[in-house]
DNA sequence: CTATATGCAAATTCTTTGCAAATCG
DNA sequence: CGATTTGCAAAGAATTTGCATATAG
């Protein structure tokens, strides 16, 4: 039996290529690359596992010449409006922040560890035509997280 | 041609279901029925829409003898963590809460005016399986949200 | 140069906690 | 009654804001 392709990839996002993302956003919006953003950037390059804002700006903290906290956050949010950051809810409730590409949906993300791998996938499109003519709504987007253990701690 | 059976049914949570299982929840538990956690039933019976602790509090601080902020808050933990009341996040990051049966895993909800219906639905079982054996999780739960315009706002 | 961004410290907002007094069963 | 729950007020987090100063382009 021949292989099917998968309805979902897995996306590997590279560092290299999220730091000139997010730099070219920048310059593409008129927002200036200063040190202490780019401070910001390196310090989340260095996460494996989504962080919260207070995390980083503990983080940042140690370093030498660090960001305020007003910084920290306000980059933090120009990022996740932008794509460059997506919010992760965990099954407790609490948030967090991975890198990511401007269009990607969806997470799978390990419940021990908190590794998070990105994936798109169609697999909804059937879904969401049959419950648009049930309820009768206009559907727009969707959040779709998925829980488990990754093949390092099962 | 016949109509297929859907792959996802909306749900609607009865406020006197919702109740009487609340109720039995605390009954079966050895929690107490008092008065200040009936208010927040009756208070989180009469929103249409998602709503927070704080606005809870709000609400509830109109009345007469209004219950504490405590009281609010470890009410809300309580049907929260046996699934009496689900965690909603918007599109823009803010969370809320919603009556919810225990179990009930989906729930489409309008950008609009902030109505929620839920569903169940066994869609991502194909895409369950193949994450599985493509990333080597053992897969243990999963949020899934839509977004989308109702009947009346679109 | 000048528009943008920073950092600080204070103000807000949200949530949790300890404990004496009240209350449900 | 006795165990559970409440309400308060204070502590603790998390986030936002205003504005004088610094800096990227």
């Amino acid at each position: 039996m021949p292989n099917r392709p998968l309805s979902a990839d897995t996306i590997h996002v590279s560092p290299d290529v999220w730091k000139q993302g997010v730099r070219a956003l920048w310059r593409t919006t008129g927002s200036r690359v200063t040190k202490p953003r780019v401070r910001v950037l390196d310090a989340i390059m260095r996460y494996q596992t989504p962080f919260s804002a207070e995390q980083l700006c503990a983080d940042l903290g140690q370093s030498i010449s660090p960001p305020g906290r007003a910084t920290v956050y306000r980059t933090i949010e120009q990022l996740s409006e932008s794509g460059w950051l997506a919010r992760i809810h965990t099954q407790t409730g609490e948030a967090g922040y991975v890198p990511s590409l401007p269009g990607h949906l969806h997470h799978l993300i390990c419940t021990t560890c908190g590794v998070v791998i990105a994936f798109e996938g169609c697999v909804l499109d059937d879904l969401l035509v049959r419950l648009s003519s049930q309820t009768d709504f206009a559907i727009e987007g969707h959040l779709l997280q998925i829980y488990g253990r990754c093949a390092t701690c099962k």
